[in-house]
DNA sequence: AGTTTGCGAAACCGATTAGTTGCACTTATA
DNA sequence: TATAAGTGCAACTAATCGGTTTCGCAAACT
């Protein structure tokens, strides 16, 4: 299937689990440990962070490390950029209005 | 039923309905005719996007004109902060690295 | 060689999602 | 006042989601 990385970040617990290996690589079972969930349901976690090139894998033995592709989040805002340049222009807007506002108390 | 912002994102439509009216208010009417959805299925999403204070209301007659909260999307940008840090941080240990390299080359 | 450990895949399940159709209500128009 | 237009809500439905249990396989340990 073909995934989104907005669907993606949509659950918080997958949210969670970007945040848990941002820091540092982690397998599996060392992400399950943080969560009330088994680690099979982490593993369909991965799976769609993985599908959407959100995370790699890196196999080590017979474990598999997990690491965020931080490059990834930059979609994330670029789609932001557009709604980000709205609101500083409206807080520059707002900054032309206190101007006048002083000029208009000289 | 307490909604998430990030769940809001998360269908391409609801982003496409931001999109529009990014620009400028829209009664659903308008909106729908963008789409291939009916008018209802619209509405749905604009109750979704309303629930989480990402658009808000304005009553014309027996219009309704729907408005992006621009202020909710930072939500998003102040999520992202914490990974932009790192991705910054990533492109400045590349700098030092391309200058050790112009360095080493004297 | 036999057992344990780490992992993914498959089958299953209840809840949620995103669409539909049908309806009721309010406002504008003839 | 009757009718048309603009809207939200409720009921229904197929598909998807997020979890579980069970299983098979490869690597590591005894």
């Amino acid at each position: 299937m073909r995934r989104d990385i907005f669907q993606a970040i949509a659950d918080p617990t997958r949210r969670a689990i970007i945040a848990l290996i941002a820091l540092q690589a982690m397998t599996p079972n060392a992400i399950a440990d943080n969560f009330n969930f088994t680690r099979q349901a982490v593993s369909k976690h991965l799976r769609i962070l993985k599908e959407c090139d959100l995370i790699k894998q890196q196999t080590k033995g017979r474990e598999i490390y997990y690491t965020l592709q931080i490059e990834k989040m930059k979609e994330i805002d670029e789609w932001l950029h557009q709604y980000r340049k709205i609101w500083e222009s409206r807080f520059s807007q707002l900054d032309d209005l206190l101007l006048t506002i002083k000029n208009k108390e000289k």
